[in-house]
DNA sequence: AAAAGTGCTTTGTTTTTCAAAGTTAAATAG
DNA sequence: CTATTTAACTTTGAAAAACAAAGCACTTTT
């Protein structure tokens, strides 16, 4: 038997960067705003774990408009879909047994 | 669309107690120095995250001797299959979508 | 001109994690 | 029979992470 939790990868043990990964694999853009609500979390804890996403370059971040209104939308990267089905290929291993 | 990570249980943020619950899951009881080397984690940190899960009533502790050598083994309750399971749900429904 | 929204950063607190050392009791080695 | 080792902790303390609140720059709406 080897450790079954070696090959979960550590930035994905914060539920809410679990919570941005899993929207972004499905949305192509998501801004801010819409982040913060959906997870119900307020700017500055949100602003933290996108910061922290976007240092291992697992997030992309794009400064746009709608109109003439600013708008901060974020999109996931080839390296982060790749590690985050690597976690979740972990996940699932260590799991499947049930 | 709702908040994808309400339904998480944040008694399994931790890897180590993911870790734990997996291997309870699939193994009626397991020595505490079992899991202590198949997680590779220190006394302290082990004992600490076993106490958590303790608490919580997910797991129960059985002392007990091997020939007249203390062995203190741990077993997953129904309570806590309950929820290790409801939590994989959860991890599931927000994941699914890939 | 005032109020409100967007997307942050900064500050400080609380919570969590973890390692190290100490502890008790039994087992084994010398 | 004394010394060391092992098992399973507890306690202590430090480091890291999470988080809320407030402040800020800029713009839009009223």
């Amino acid at each position: 038997m080897k450790n079954p939790i070696a090959d979960l990868n550590k930035i994905f043990d914060s539920r809410i960067r679990l919570g941005v990964m899993s929207m972004l694999v499905v949305n192509d853009e998501i801004s801010f705003n819409d982040l913060k609500q959906m997870l119900e979390l307020t700017d500055g804890n949100l602003a933290s774990h996108l910061n922290t996403l976007e240092q291992a370059e697992f997030i992309k971040v794009h400064k746009g408009f709608i109109g003439r209104k600013t708008s901060t939308t974020y999109s996931i990267t080839a390296l982060g879909k790749q590690a985050f089905k690597a976690h979740l290929d972990a996940l699932e291993k260590m799991i499947r047994k049930l």
